[in-house]
RNA sequence: CGGGGUGUGGCGUAGUUGGUAACGCACGUGCUUUGGGAGCACGAGACCGCGGGUUCGAGUCCCGCCGCCCCGACCA
């Protein structure tokens, strides 16, 4: 390809609103360009580059048997009414009438059409299991994109659904997944780690995130230090150690003027936050009212509150008459003289003893709270956020908090959308069974810009082979107009070229000054920078260098062409 | 949806007490130049986000709206 000829454009300045490096370089490049918020074109360039993602992708999904196929972006809304997620979910579901003013909705993810195919095409358990899969656009309007192409409302993704007969057999597709999501991430440069997450309410066995550890990442991420220990903050649990154990003692009110925080608390009384026992007020999707008690050194972790009541439509945080309604005092609150509230009480708060707590009244604290004595608890589980430091639960050693982008997910469903829409099939026994489905999903501009937040330095993009637009980026220079180099570089183009379109190079035929297209060949990434110049035909040929390590050769022109031509270009 | 910011040629920016828009890069033409973002000359390119208002006069002041960015809320 001729930069010549190449739609796209390098920018010389950063973009102004491109804070992280993977959507500056991408936009400076000239591989994307930004339509919206959350909304973007990829440039000839992107586009190569997010076909090759795809590629790698489709081999090691084809490789555990999946069918690629391929499923509409609009839906009648009815399927997603059969499922009830119409219902469910909020407004990042774009929906629509259309000319009949029949409701519709733009896909943001595929589970009913599957689910929809596979009550039309699966009748007996001989047809089973099958993965099928397919590389389509999403839509989610969420309320805030962020970061170029990690977060958006559109992209594309790789969505592929493992149907089966039962849940071994969803245990074995998992797995395979699990691999095959490895691999891809493996080949493509990306040093990701599958992490457990939240599995929601349906059970099963589990989910893992696959996580590319970056400051910008939107999750936390609990990883040992020591072990291969990683889960998400969401759902990672930790060795929690009691405090030495201690005779009750009596409860005393102390008064706490301006007291409404624990750090106020804590220091207004002198003693560690730990002493302290911290209340959190929230109201479920069906009604309940929930105080959380965790201790004054440990932050609710409002996915395990939500696991541990089985609270459908999640929480959100109570209003302050809702509170005080049910005889408790936002800043001074505890469940002691409370009612009409579910309490749910940490775990570790059970073992602590003699803690300080609210008293329901302003400016008022109790000392020497202990549960179970002065209040009973409704539900005691773990619903404390993991932090810096804590054992971990593999093998003791501190674990440690970071930040990660989620590149990939896999995740068991079980029958909730097959039961929801009649999916079955006849089984050996002769009875009807749902079919069991996993999800299992990638998305490929997310990819690719994690691709580019792991390899590139100050002078632009070093893309890994697997994921190159092009194998190498060729450059004319020294008095570019001068025949034999001309002649060096146009043979080498054609020839690449002719060896098909997965070999094909690009070439800087543009007549501009050597730092130009020096500075171009790096900010562009290709892996391999090829020089033709009257210095480098003097030295014997042409002179290579590795984009990511910036190593130099001179290679005979032969063994260029022989290379290019070959099976370097790692693309057939 | 809250909080903060921002909107001026393709990109990055300047624009003072209100007087019809400037600079660098990029772009076009010509000549020179060619191993690290070349030089000279000439040139093209902006309804200053949109609408309303104040004013003799608005990029600038006032009101409303919109877009975009960041933080938070949210995230099958």
């Amino acid at each position: 390809m001729r930069l010549s000829h190449l739609f796209f454009t390098t920018l010389r300045d950063d973009p102004a609103e491109a804070e992280m490096p993977s959507h500056r370089l991408l936009l400076r490049a000239g591989y994307v360009r930004q339509l919206g918020s959350g909304i973007y074109s990829l440039l000839p360039l992107g586009f190569r580059a997010t076909k090759r993602v795809e590629q790698v992708i489709r081999e090691e999904i084809d490789r555990i048997g999946g069918q690629e196929m391929e499923m509409p972006v609009v839906h009648p809304a009815d399927l997603w009414k059969e499922s009830g997620r119409w219902f469910r979910i909020g407004p990042e579901l774009v929906r629509f009438e259309d000319r009949a003013e029949r409701d519709m909705v733009l896909a943001m993810t595929h589970e009913e059409v599957v689910a929809d195919l596979l009550r039309d095409v699966v009748r007996s358990y001989r047809q089973l299991p099958m993965i099928v899969y397919h590389f389509q656009t999403k839509f989610r309007d969420e309320p805030r994109s962020r970061g170029g192409l990690i977060r958006v409302r559109e992209f594309v993704m790789k969505d592929s659904y493992s149907c089966d007969r039962d849940f071994a057999g969803l245990d074995v597709a998992y797995e395979k997944h699990y691999e095959a999501y490895s691999r891809i991430f493996a080949r493509l440069g990306l040093n990701a780690i599958a992490v457990g997450s939240d599995v929601g309410m349906m059970g099963g066995t589990g989910a893992h995130e696959f996580m590319v550890v970056n400051p910008a990442g939107e999750d936390t991420l609990v990883l040992c230090e020591r072990c291969d220990y990683a889960a998400n903050q969401q759902i990672a649990v930790v060795a929690k150690p009691a405090p030495a154990a201690e005779a009750p003692l009596p409860v005393e009110e102390v008064e706490t003027p301006g007291a409404t925080t624990i750090d106020a608390l804590a220091a207004f009384l002198g003693i560690p936050r730990e002493r302290t026992a911290k209340a959190a007020f929230f109201v479920t999707g069906d009604g309940r009212f929930v105080v959380a008690i965790v201790r004054g050194d440990h932050e609710v972790n409002e996915t395990k509150l939500v696991n541990a009541i089985s609270a459908t439509g999640g929480l959100r945080p109570a209003q302050l008459e809702e509170i005080r309604a049910r005889g408790m005092e936002p800043g001074y609150g505890s469940p002691i003289g409370a009612r009409g509230a579910v309490v749910v009480v940490d775990d570790l708060v059970t073992r602590s003893p003699n803690l300080v707590a609210g008293a329901n009244r302003p400016g008022w604290h109790l000392r020497n709270v202990n549960v179970g004595r002065d209040f009973e608890p409704d539900v005691v589980a773990d619903i404390t956020n993991a932090r810096e430091g804590d054992p971990c639960p593999n093998d003791g050693s501190p674990v440690i908090l970071r930040n990660g982008i989620e590149v990939g997910n896999i995740f068991k469903l079980g029958t909730d959308y097959t039961s929801a829409l009649g999916a079955t099939y006849l089984g050996e026994d002769g009875e009807r069974h749902p079919i069991v489905m996993g999800s299992y999903g990638i998305g490929l501009g997310r990819a690719l810009a994690c691709v580019v937040e792991e390899h590139h330095d100050d002078k632009g993009i070093c893309w890994p082979r697997e994921v190159a637009p092009y194998q190498a980026h060729l450059v004319t220079l020294g008095g570019s107009r001068d025949p034999m180099v001309v002649e060096v570089a146009e043979q080498l183009h054609d020839a690449a070229r002719a060896a098909g379109p997965a070999h094909e190079i690009l070439y800087d035929d543009r007549d501009e000054s050597p730092g130009v297209k020096l500075t171009d060949a790096e900010l562009l990434g290709m892996p391999t920078i090829l020089t033709v110049s009257p210095r480098s035909l003097a030295a014997g040929g042409v002179e290579v260098t590795d984009r990511a390590t910036g190593a130099r050769s001179i290679r005979s022109v032969e063994e260029i062409e022989t290379e290019l031509t070959g099976s370097i270009g790692a693309q057939d």
